[in-house]
RNA sequence: GUCUCCGUGGCCUAAUGGAUAAGGCACUGGCCUCCGAAGCCAGCAAUCUGGGUUCGAAUCCCAGCGGAGAUACCA
């Protein structure tokens, strides 16, 4: 927005300074912090402290300097003032020819304002990545949410987006599951939710193979049956998978999510057993088989101190790691797709694991092997620093959580609409009680710990996703009564009201709220803009009449109002949060 | 031991090196005859410590303190 402007500007200060023998390129243009009226604003001091004739501090030459650049460059078209003041030069923007500039834009381009042009990169995003046979509760979520919206995020801003979600279908948890099963539930058939039924049965299965006596060695002789081939447990793990993808489907369908590519873990074995041979063969690897495993010695082959540490690749039976299986996979993702870069959402726990698999990737020569970009985020964990773990029933159930939530939107929404239509009311219910549980989880940055606990994460309340939703809905409420949205241009020309200003400013602010999350992989930069967004809507909403607006005011407010739903709900959407029509 | 991350009001969180550190929760008081009170307004209260770099530091560097995590056959 108004980029020319800043440009003819930033050229006649640079003009300034040649004239008058002082270094050019120290001014640079931001905007005024917000006083009611808004502009923007170029300090001085960088200029001040280069100029080698500098009189005096540099503060007051800074103020010298701003003032003398004022009188220079006077009053250019579309200012309504400048000043000169402690070190800065202020210019402010003709308000009407800025907000009608802003709003025309947005109500032009619709969904697509904020869209950065096709960057022709294409980025796959590797997330969720759920175990089968096994529940999802409250810190998967941040992975899938944080992982879906960074695909959104990305897509915005102009890449080429690949959703992929590696399964872990295979391992000792599979195993414990399918024994438990057949010992004890033979036969048995899940019901309607299907989620729910697997994850009682894991953790009867796991609670087995901790306490009861003789229960892990006949996991163990059933792991070495499923080893040799045995072609029941096979048939029995591809029907049980199937049970835990369609629960899986059933969440990510609730979340609305979707993927493009499912990598299965045991799709990965073989070639991961065949590649450790192969570094071996070259190497890379050390096999220390049958005393010890075979291992990838970074520290010693890049001459670091315990800083790559040794990387296990196989274990000394032979059976494959999570090690093994990453490096294909990897390969397997880049074959593919003609990959720009390829990004996993895991949590930072793993970060040296993901270090050590890049590392050993561009040993082996892969010149891909550098775009491998991983998004470490913290873990979700309970008060008193308490983290989630099924087997000491910790964990708070995906399921759980998303019913209680539904149940008390649903409250609040009989209580506030009650004449909704019940399915509209439970969609609306469903909705708020999605968004209420999602905002947390990417509106803090990634490397910091979310902490659960049901009050705040029920409380729909102050900076939440249903205070933004209702700012849309309000907005949204305006539109619908105002029947005769004017398709003559707003014109602004009238005395702003702070607040209408303030919002206007926001929303021209979103197309540069999109590339700098996009840019960082932070989410939680949009959700910060999205609740600014929805205050100074809720603000404007408060001091400024709309439909009882006559005339010109009328007619810019309303397209002011239309603008704001727009952006809103641009910015939920983006975050992985439907925006309810009313609630 | 080594490495990584985190340290901002009572609690949680924000701030491309830039103007008076911004919000939420909780607490106190006010606002529905007015486009939807899941809202608005007002009040209270903060940069872990010590150095350094800089015209300018919550932000960058160093040291310390406190917390979390990783560190050869879990993922």
């Amino acid at each position: 927005m108004f980029e020319e402007i800043k440009n003819q500007i930033a050229q006649r200060i640079n003009e300034f300074c040649l004239q008058n023998g002082l270094p050019t390129g120290k001014v640079e243009f931001r905007n005024i912090p917000f006083s009611g009226e808004w502009g923007m604003a170029a300090p001085f001091f960088p200029l001040a402290a280069a100029d080698p004739n500098k009189t005096g501090p540099v503060p007051q030459y800074a103020q010298v300097l701003a003032e003398r650049l004022k009188e220079a460059i006077g009053l250019p078209t579309g200012f309504t003032r400048s000043e000169a003041v402690r070190g800065y030069l202020n210019l402010y923007f003709d308000t009407a020819l800025y907000a009608a500039g802003v709003v025309d834009q947005v109500n032009k381009q619709g969904p697509q304002f904020g869209n950065a042009k096709p960057t022709g990169e294409s980025v796959m995003v590797e997330y969720s990545n759920p175990n089968t046979h096994k529940p999802l509760h409250v810190g998967h979520l941040r992975n899938v949410i944080l992982g879906g919206s960074v695909c959104n995020i990305l897509e915005a801003s102009g890449q080429k987006v690949v959703r992929a979600n590696y399964i872990g279908d295979i391992g000792l948890h599979v195993i414990k599951w399918m024994c438990n099963y057949e010992m004890y539930h033979s036969g048995e058939q899940p019901g309607k939710d299907k989620m729910r039924w697997m994850a009682d049965l894991y953790s009867e299965a796991d609670r087995r193979f901790h306490e009861q006596e003789g229960f892990e060695e006949t996991v163990r002789a059933y792991f070495a049956r499923w080893d040799s081939g045995d072609e029941h447990i096979h048939d029995l793990w591809l029907k049980t998978r199937q049970w835990s993808m369609d629960g899986f489907a059933q969440v990510y369908e609730l979340l609305g999510e979707h993927f493009d590519r499912i990598y299965f873990e045991s799709e990965v074995e073989d070639s991961g057993k065949v590649l450790v041979a192969s570094l071996i063969e070259s190497g890379i690897a050390t096999d220390g088989r049958p005393e010890n495993p075979v291992i990838v010695d970074l520290d010693a082959i890049l001459g670091t101190k315990e800083e790559y540490r040794v990387a296990v690749v196989l274990r000394s039976d032979g059976t494959s790691l999570y090690a093994t299986k990453e490096l294909p996979l990897a390969i397997m993702k880049f074959t593919e797709y003609d990959l720009d870069e390829s990004i996993y959402v895991i949590d930072v726990r793993q970060s040296l694991h993901m270090k050590q698999m890049k590392k050993i990737l561009e040993l082996m020569g892969f010149p891909w092997a550098k775009n491998i970009q991983h998004l470490a985020y913290e873990i979700v964990n309970l008060p008193g620093n308490v983290i989630m773990s099924s087997r000491d029933g910790t964990v708070v159930l995906l399921d759980d959580l998303v019913r209680e939530a539904t149940q008390r939107a649903l409250d609040v929404v009989r209580e506030k609409n009650p004449e909704l239509d019940p399915t509209i009311m439970q969609d609306v219910a469903q909705k708020v009680a999605l968004g209420a549980i999602k905002y947390p989880m990417i509106s803090r940055e990634n490397t910091k710990i979310v902490t659960f606990d049901w009050e705040s994460a029920l409380d729909f309340n102050g900076q939440s996703a249903p205070y933004i939703q209702y700012a849309n809905v309000r907005a949204n409420s305006i539109l619908r009564k105002a029947e005769d949205l004017e398709e003559s241009p707003a014109t602004f020309a009238y005395q702003l009201e702070p607040s209408e200003v303030n919002l206007i400013e926001l929303l021209s602010k979103l197309p540069d709220e999109i590339s700098k999350s996009a840019k960082d992989l932070k989410p939680s930069i949009l959700a910060g803009y999205a609740y600014d967004l929805a205050k100074a809507f809720n603000d404007f909403y408060n001091q400024c009449q709309v439909l009882k607006a006559e005339g010109e005011v009328r007619n810019s407010r309303l397209a002011l109002v239309q603008a704001a739903r727009t952006c809103l709900e641009k910015t939920l959407n983006l975050l992985g949060i439907q925006a309810p029509q009313v609630m």
